[in-house]
DNA sequence: TTTTCCACAGCAAACGTTTGCACAAACCTT
DNA sequence: AAGGTTTGTGCAAACGTTTGCTGTGGAAAA
């Protein structure tokens, strides 16, 4: 038996289809007495509307797309649960594209998204990424797309990061405050604007503390594995660093690694400060002392700032940036 | 400027537009060189199929559901990945529905589902669902579903889990193996069945071990929180424990944080096994020695299957149990 | 009673594709 | 040269809704 249609309603009840369709949209043209004969109906045949043609006739789909890079353990879950309630809170639907960090991938993921008619893009890029021309063909159909997390400086939609220079700041003051100088620097894939705003910041952060920034104190590595050889060069390069500051939960994993590789104690014998929206620092005795930003508070962000667009709310772009707080545990 | 239709191409090329469809999709009926021309003017003018149009008439929306209880960071990344990956790769897109362990949810879910005309189903399960009648919506129209990791026994249709009892017996069984006779165990929401599953494997194993089941050195617990407040309770009831064995990361965690609020070395004063399929085991000094099993499997197989019933290369409801395998790290 | 207006329902077109069928021209058969 | 087949194209319907417009009957106003 398949699915009644509301054709097949409008037959039943010696109605036109059109009729049907207001009454079960509760337009106000169509009178009570019939609007209910064709709600009861409907209800008793188990009617749902057939969401492909309303798409196609409406010409809007009701997705919206996320666009990420991948999903992994330590960013994603929190930004994502929040990004799937707020739309759906809204009556859209999430399709989620990743683009395993290629430029490809992304581009292809534009193009789906055009297919789809989606309406609207969250977009977290990929490390490839150089610009934002690969997304011309969804701003030129004036799809409202929001950036997030990973960005670019140069682009006109709206935008959701954190501060990343306060935040660096924030934990190289810590670690300062605290009597360490010769401070070890963690960083991600250098490609990615995140990445050198941390680095930016960590750079300006030592230069107003007059302490001298030396390349041989920090590295870049893309993940935990190298993010744990990376901090054992450090190390063994220069023996007297005191305290390693790490710009992601990944790079903090790989850097308690090689200090109890190193068996050294944290924090008698070396500290670490992280940066982390996640349980990662918990997991550790003692706990990391790190600077706390929300992801769930970045995806909810985004997506109201996305919904805003829709609705023609939010017509300039805006660029919010998160705060967040020190959050002091044992490891400093 | 809009999007160019198929019309469009039609009209200036003074083609009528079934032609310049059937050129488009390569079929065999049309002229090698009207093709080309249709093919060129398309690529010139940026066309792409408007979807909407296409899913309409084709009744099909190449869209995937997963429908799942809540992201969080212990499973689901790897399962969650993997899924994306199997499904796109065979041309369709996958749409997240969250249900936050409700039934209410689950229920809107489906309808959800029934109403984009979805192609597939994969589900994990909210935890409030006793049975799968609210399913029929979906089944009833034929539509392939697919049960992973949070099943019911009674269900008619495919499934993936891994095997639940196995899992325990080999933990246990290291455990006896290592002399351990005293063991807590720490399990998750009674009301689901991996949770049944394997306390029901726990007590078979200790039978066969002919060890004594004691009912306070067991607890459920929903969370980390829970589970550490659980397993300080079960360690002051009986002092004589010398193991835990944890269903799952969220409880290990939280049987770790009450260990380490007790000041309890492990392994030597106090024992602890996991089931894992992610980092946590591997965040501790020792690392935690675990049952692991693969949630990228577990999600590439479930996809995998689902495609499978889609084309109709399989006819019959498959339960697919995957293997794991014991990892021994330093916690026993 | 006639006019005006409103409430309600129907008609038909449209959204952009796909596809069964018809048809013409060109190509082979004998 | 007549018939039959192939090749390429067009026609029109269909997918299930939504919506502007038209039209009707009856109530309210004149």
């Amino acid at each position: 038996m398949n699915r009644p249609t509301i054709t097949d309603i409008a037959r039943l009840l010696q109605l036109n289809p059109s009729t049907v369709s207001r009454a079960l949209n509760n337009h106000p043209d169509v009178s009570p007495e019939t609007r209910t004969r064709v709600q009861e109906l409907a209800q008793e045949l188990g009617y749902a509307p057939n969401q492909l043609a309303v798409n196609l006739r409406k010409r809007h789909s009701g997705l919206i797309a996320l666009l990420v890079s991948e999903m992994n353990m330590f960013f994603n879950p929190s930004v994502f649960r929040a990004i799937e309630q707020e739309v759906y809170a809204n009556g859209y639907h999430l399709i989620i594209l990743q683009s395993n960090n290629t430029l490809i991938r992304e581009k292809q993921n534009v193009q789906i998204c055009r297919q789809l008619a989606v309406e609207g893009v969250l977009v977290s890029l990929a490390s490839e990424a150089q610009d934002l021309s690969h997304f011309a063909p969804l701003l030129d159909q004036k799809v409202p797309v929001v950036f997030f997390d990973r960005i670019l400086p140069q682009n006109h939609s709206c935008s959701v990061t954190i501060d990343d220079v306060e935040i660096t700041r924030l934990a190289v003051q810590h670690l300062a405050d605290k009597g360490h100088r010769r401070i070890g620097g963690l960083f991600g894939d250098p490609n990615l604007t995140i990445t050198r705003e941390r680095f930016r910041g960590f750079k300006q952060v030592l230069q107003e503390l007059d302490i001298p920034f030396e390349e041989k104190h920090i590295a870049f590595a893309q993940d935990s594995e190298q993010g744990s050889q990376q901090a054992l060069k450090i190390m063994e390069q220069e023996p007297a660093i005191t305290a390693f500051f790490t710009m992601s939960d990944e790079l903090m994993v790989g850097a308690v690694q090689a200090i109890e590789q190193k068996r050294l104690r944290i924090p008698e014998e070396i500290a670490i400060i992280g940066i982390s929206d996640g349980f990662a620092p918990e997991f550790y005795n003692p706990k990391i002392t790190h600077i706390r930003h929300s992801g769930y508070e970045v995806g909810a962000e985004a997506a109201r700032l996305l919904l805003g667009v829709i609705r023609e709310e939010i017509k300039d772009p805006l660029h919010v940036q998160l705060a967040c707080r020190l959050v002091e545990l044992g490891s400093v």
